[in-house]
DNA sequence: TGCAATGCATA
DNA sequence: GTATGCATTGCAA
């Protein structure tokens, strides 16, 4: 090896964007509510360069006031850039922070960009001998590659490329890495916004480079062109220079690079562990303490380095010969310590004892071994995604971390059937507490084979559903972020989906056992983790008393399903078919041509290219014409072509989404319709429905009406009973906000939009005009959204001015209601949550965003959150009661469907009376407010009727 | 084949 | 102005 010195310059704010974009789906928040993502992705970056390079000289280079020189060349630079995100600029402070504490020095210079901050010291650090690597992902560095300077750089999917002369030269078709700026310089680049030579893209970019070989030579030989690239060319030789030295990372920055300062030493370790509790960074925390202890040992010990050792891993079976497997004495054995690895541990990494266990007497003495347990994981694995047509592959259970079992089941129907019957003992046992990622699943596939699962149970996506309800709650994305662990991804077992993936059945058994008891075991790592955070306020009681028996309710729904008139829908579909038809063809006639009336780019271009019905037509963010519904129903009333349109794409989507969809839909083995609601999506606690979606059936017009009576009940014994909650959202401001005019509105049974529309308009009650009315229902919505007098001039006839006038009464008519606004808004800005009636929390870290676009739509959702949550929250535990009063009262009658405020019922005949009953009592008695819960029923014969 | 953009159904 | 899911087009790979 060299002994050459090496060192390392970082592109600070290169690798901090980079960093922050890789956690955009799922950014890192802490429990201050502080997006900490930026902090932690540069963090992990940097401490990586470090752990893999060791180099003995390290820099961290920064920008400092965009570049004046450049700006003054061409004002334009980076003028297109985005305002930095809210989550960097934030995170800049405590990273300088933490550099500082781990001794590590940030270079800035007023008025110069960090390229030519490191441009400069590479230079001057190889006149000293030095080797210079330029820890980036920007291209544009390449031009200062030379024999002694790099780039090392951070590839996607981990690990870095060191990019050498060889390597530029291969990248950019050039013979000098130099050329790199002539190559920028003619293809311009759009994220600094350097123009470039019009009509130049990368690939003519080296074309033209490889024949001139600079920027310079081809300007002066334009002659050689030809045709429009000849004119574009020669018009614009001042921009093709301009832009070649925007390009040019400059070398003379008044900065001075000093060997002895950029020493990589000791990080004042103290400092930086309490810099990292602050931010909560447990994982990066234990990463930092693992890179600079090693560092520490290695240094200290003469024998020569060792690496890190391999790991143990076992995946044992156990045939009738090895019971004492069972006895626990395992862990004595062969079980040594986790690997301290920067990187993430995965079971190659990680020691573990995963268990297969073979039929007859090993399951016995499995069972009875499961059965001592307190608290179990557990995770089915079957044929596939659907719980009613999948069958049992295996059961994987944990109960110790880092260690447990695997269950195969046998292929065969009745022999499966009996391997289940030695474990109902153990799924209806009420004392053995049952862990699971998405326990609903296991349920229902469960309760195909007619086992129930009882005791109390403990849901790991449920759980941080609650602790953190804007994250998504995939198993793999928890290990990783909570364990710091990449489990085996499913599509490493049975290969991507389409033609030839297989089937968990398909898989080796070792293999199955490894997956399977991996979930296992980090659902129980990450149960153990969550339990302590749900601790916080009410989130316990959440768990415990919503969200946890909520998912039997609803697994039960599923697993029901509602029946569906088919026959209806294939007659509607016709009907459908043949009004679509027809007006198609009167399209194409006002058109003067066909094409795709469904693509929104095609129509535009008819619409206002060719019929020109507009003078200046709205575009959208693309660049297309916008034919949103609200635009082409303006235009309504001009052309008779318009309303054409707006008819043929409702009666489309109604057929694509719902006449024709719906009996596809229908499940073969039961002959109905069974969504999947699901729990941990909606940030505000509200269920979502899919698969198909019920939640979106239409009602509002009288054709996607029809599909309504398509929904029908079970048998001629049947009748369905839709039970609505009347305005609860309304009725929960009022209450939450204490304004007694509206909640004794309520309590006086009005019509609650005429009642505003008199008070705010100052009329009697019955000479409220119907526009008067309609006005009013607007503005109470649009106050359960989090209004403007812009949103609301939208949403109806009245200008910008009357609507602000308009909003100004009604505040001054409901003065509490807007007290109640802006506590919450201030609430949200002291706590960085707001919370439900029940103590349902959402974060909202734009809510102190110095962009008032960003804080606006933070503070809107710190009104509507506990709004639309509450209303979820309340008809949660109406489901629930629902559910146990018809489970306790051994009722026929079953709880199909959720709609938000709405629940439909299949109701035994005989049993309609009581059910009306409890249904309603149950609904309007879930939780008290000031205001009084109101609940409107409905039984006919098909959804529809029920209304 | 997968993805973003557009549009639209519900509460 | 809030919260979702899904069909379609049209482009990228």
């Amino acid at each position: 090896m060299s002994d050459q010195k090496r060192l390392f310059l970082v592109d600070a704010y290169a690798l901090i964007f980079r960093g922050y974009y890789a956690f955009i789906k799922n950014p890192r928040i802490n429990s201050k509510g502080e997006d900490t993502s930026a902090i932690m992705g540069f963090m992990n970056s940097l401490l990586d360069v470090i752990k893999r390079e060791r180099p003995d000289h390290l820099a961290v280079c920064f920008d400092k006031g965009g570049s004046a020189d450049r700006v003054e060349m061409y004002e334009a630079y980076k003028a297109n850039r985005d305002e930095t995100p809210e989550g960097i600029k934030t995170a800049i402070p405590h990273i300088c922070e933490i550099l500082k504490a781990m001794h590590i020095p940030i270079m800035v210079k007023e008025g110069y960009e960090a390229d030519d901050v490191i441009g400069t010291l590479s230079r001057q650090a190889e006149k000293e001998g030095y080797k210079t690597y330029m820890v980036t992902p920007d291209k544009d560095f390449a031009q200062l590659v030379t024999e002694n300077i790099f780039m090392y750089r951070p590839v996607f999917g981990g690990g870095y490329e060191t990019w050498g002369i060889p390597e530029v030269q291969k990248k950019f078709e050039v013979t000098d890495p130099m050329q790199v700026i002539d190559f920028l310089g003619m293809m311009g680049d759009a994220s600094d916004n350097i123009p470039g030579l019009p009509g130049v893209g990368e690939k003519t970019a080296k074309k033209l480079l490889a024949q001139y070989g600079s920027m310079e030579n081809l300007l002066a030989n334009t002659h050689e062109l030809k045709g429009k690239m000849k004119e574009k060319i020669e018009a614009s030789k001042e921009l093709g220079m301009l832009s070649k030295k925007l390009a040019t990372i400059m070398l003379d920055v008044p900065v001075t690079f000093n060997a002895k300062d950029f020493e990589l030493d000791q990080p004042d370790i103290p400092k930086v562990t309490e810099i990292f509790q602050e931010l909560e960074f447990r994982q990066l925390l234990s990463n930092f303490e693992k890179t600079f202890a090693l560092e520490a040992t290695s240094t200290e010990t003469t024998s020569n380095k060792t690496e890190i050792k391999s790991t143990p891993k076992e995946t044992a079976s156990a045939g009738a010969g090895q019971f004492s497997l069972f006895g626990g004495d395992i862990s004595t054995s062969k079980e040594t310590e986790t690997v301290s690895e920067f990187t993430r541990n995965t079971t190659e990494t990680s020691s573990h004892f995963y268990q297969s266990v073979a039929s007859g007497m090993a399951t016995k003495l499995f069972i009875k071994n499961l059965m001592a347990q307190n608290s179990v994981c557990f995770d089915t694995e079957t044929t596939g995604l659907n719980p009613i047509t999948a069958e049992l592959v295996g059961i994987a259970f944990s109960w110790e971390v880092g260690k447990g079992f695997y269950l195969p089941f046998p292929e065969d129907k009745n022999e499966a059937q009996e391997l289940i019957e030695l474990l109902r003992p153990f799924f209806e046992s009420e004392t053995i507490e049952k862990i699971g990622q998405n326990l609903k699943y296991d349920i229902k596939v469960l309760a195909k084979y007619k086992v129930e699962v009882k005791g109390k149970l403990f849901d790991t996506m449920l759980a941080h559903y609650l602790i953190n309800p804007d994250m998504r709650h995939n198993m793999d994305i928890l290990a990783e972020t909570y364990l710091n662990y990449t489990p085996i991804s499913i599509e490493e077992l049975i290969g991507k989906k389409g033609k030839n993936q297989l089937s968990m059945r398909d898989v080796a058994l070792d293999k199955q056992t490894e997956y399977a008891v991996e979930d296992a075991d980090i659902t129980l790592q990450l149960k153990e983790h969550f339990e302590k955070e749900l601790g916080a306020a009410n989130t316990q009681k959440l768990f415990d008393d919503i969200e946890v028996p909520l998912l039997r309710v609803l697994a039960a729904m599923e697993l029901e399903g509602i029946n569906l008139n088919e026959t209806f829908l294939n007659s509607l579909s016709e009907q459908l078919n043949s009004d679509i038809k027809s007006l198609e063809t009167k399209i194409y006639a006002e058109a003067g041509e066909e094409f795709n009336i469904a693509s929104p780019k095609q129509l535009g271009d008819i619409l206002f290219d060719k019929l020109k019905l507009v003078d200046k037509p709205k575009k959208t963010k693309t660049g297309q014409y916008a034919t949103g519904e609200d635009i082409l129903s303006y235009l309504a009333k001009d052309h008779d072509i318009i309303q054409h349109i707006l008819d043929y794409r409702g009666l489309a989507k109604l057929k694509s989404t719902y006449v024709d969809a719906l009996p596809n839909q229908v499940e073969p083995s039961t002959g109905r319709i069974h969504t999947d609601y699901m729990q941990t999506v909606a940030a505000t606690g509200r269920l979502s429905s899919n698969n198909p979606n019920l939640q979106n059936i239409p009602i509002r017009t009288e054709r996607g009406r029809q599909v309504r009576k398509a929904f029908i009940p079970r048998s001629e014994d049947y009748m369905l009973l839709a039970a609505d909650y009347s305005q609860i959202e309304l009725r929960i401001i009022a209450a939450l906000s204490n304004e007694e005019t509206m909640i004794n509105a309520f309590k006086n049974g009005e019509d609650i939009h005429a009642s505003t529309a008199s008070k705010v308009f100052n009329v009697p009650l019955e000479e409220v005009t119907r526009e008067q009315r309609s006005n009013a229902k607007t503005v109470n919505f649009g106050i359960i959204y989090g209004v403007s007098a812009f949103g609301l001039s939208n949403q109806t006839d009245l200008s910008r001015s009357e609507s602000k006038e308009l909003i100004d009464t009604y505040y001054a008519t409901y003065p509490k209601l807007r007290n109640y606004i802006s506590e919450q808004i201030d609430f949200a800005r002291e706590n960085g949550y707001v919370q439900t009636v029940l103590g349902r929390r959402r974060y909202l870290n734009d809510i102190n965003s110095r962009n008032a676009v960003v804080r606006g739509a933070a503070e809107r959702n710190a009104v509507n959150a506990p709004i639309q949550g509450s209303a979820a929250d309340i008809i949660k535990l109406a489901m629930i009661n629902i559910f146990k009063k018809l489970s306790t009262g051994n009722f026929k009658t079953k709880m199909l469907l959720q709609v938000h405020d709405e629940l439909v019922f299949d109701v035994y005949k005989p049993e309609l009376e009581a059910i009306k009953t409890l249904v309603k009592t149950e609904m309007e008695n879930a939780y008290k407010l000031e205001v009084p819960l109101d609940v409107e029923l409905g039984v006919g014969h098909d959804w529809l009727e029920a209304h």
